[in-house]
DNA sequence: GCGGTTCGACTACATCTGTAGACGATGCAC
DNA sequence: GTGCATCGTCTACAGATGTAGTCGAACCGC
């Protein structure tokens, strides 16, 4: 079996975000339209965008479809899907209590709407709800306050 | 002027991730407890934990104090600040709709304390508040699925 | 003081990334 | 059907990264 789309994608370069971010904005796109948009941009030659369409071709994040001369490109992954892989090694670089304060801060810095909001609020409410019955029949004494301890005032 | 602790910090690298996160958990360590626990845990020859702790005092990372032969390594950044910068770059990854599933998804498989749990929900409910106010004066409809804010003119 | 152990510095080298030029193939306008 | 614009591929090359070997200096035990 060819393992030409793997499902363990390889990560995603810097520049290489930039230019999916383009064509995951657009659904899909020629490749003059992602010169223009990233000459614009990022002031990238039509060169450097060639090099990273095939780069990212070839990491499987873009398929084609030939057009004329050229191809259409279109993303073979969601954005979401890729952003969570991301974030799974951004948390994973999270060591003992730093996770919290690693989405405050996100959650903190980030614009969302208010359904995003909602559906936060409801996942946090079900996982405190999971604490609370997980602490409720492991009576292992009042004082586990678990490994993380408690920065007040910082 | 010289750049040596610049005040934008490069970024870590996967491998870097590791050896920090090994130095942030012991705080402060001979080369040879990193070598040690990094051995255990990634496998790796100890002459590729020495580069990596040069690279890292030379990109900032890590401070040393002379002891012996040998030098104390100590972090010079929190893991925190560290994280907090990784997850803008993450952020900045985001396009229009995607923040709030990112997070959703971040907090989801996240291990939280009852106490993150809380702060998220309090910062949760301020930005709905803030959200609320600033729609209050903009009357919108009962289907604003609108991805990106509503900012005023900033 | 001598020898083994360990340290940090330097070197090595393949791969990945950022950035871009050169070039042959192809399409479009006339 | 002939040029010119554009496409994708190949090549280039410097810097970052992953991984590790070599080596002189310094320490520790005797």
């Amino acid at each position: 079996m060819a393992d030409d789309e793997s499902n363990v994608p390889k990560e995603l370069s810097r520049s290489e975000w930039k230019v999916m971010g383009i064509v995951w904005s657009m659904q899909k796109a020629m490749a003059r339209e992602v010169y223009t948009v990233a000459g614009e941009q990022f002031d990238w030659s039509p060169a450097t965008v060639k090099t990273l369409l095939k780069r990212l071709v070839d990491k499987g994040y873009l398929k084609t479809t030939q057009v004329g001369n050229g191809f259409v490109y279109r993303p073979s992954r969601t954005a979401i899907a890729s952003l969570r892989s991301a974030a799974d090694t951004l948390l994973s670089n999270a060591i003992d209590g730093t996770t919290g304060p690693l989405l405050q801060h996100m959650v903190k810095s980030s614009s969302l709407t208010h359904d995003d909001l909602d559906e936060l609020q409801q996942l946090i409410e079900a996982k405190k709800n999971a604490l609370a019955k997980s602490a409720g029949n492991q009576k292992t004494g009042p004082n586990q306050k678990s490994n993380t301890q408690k920065r007040r005032g910082s």
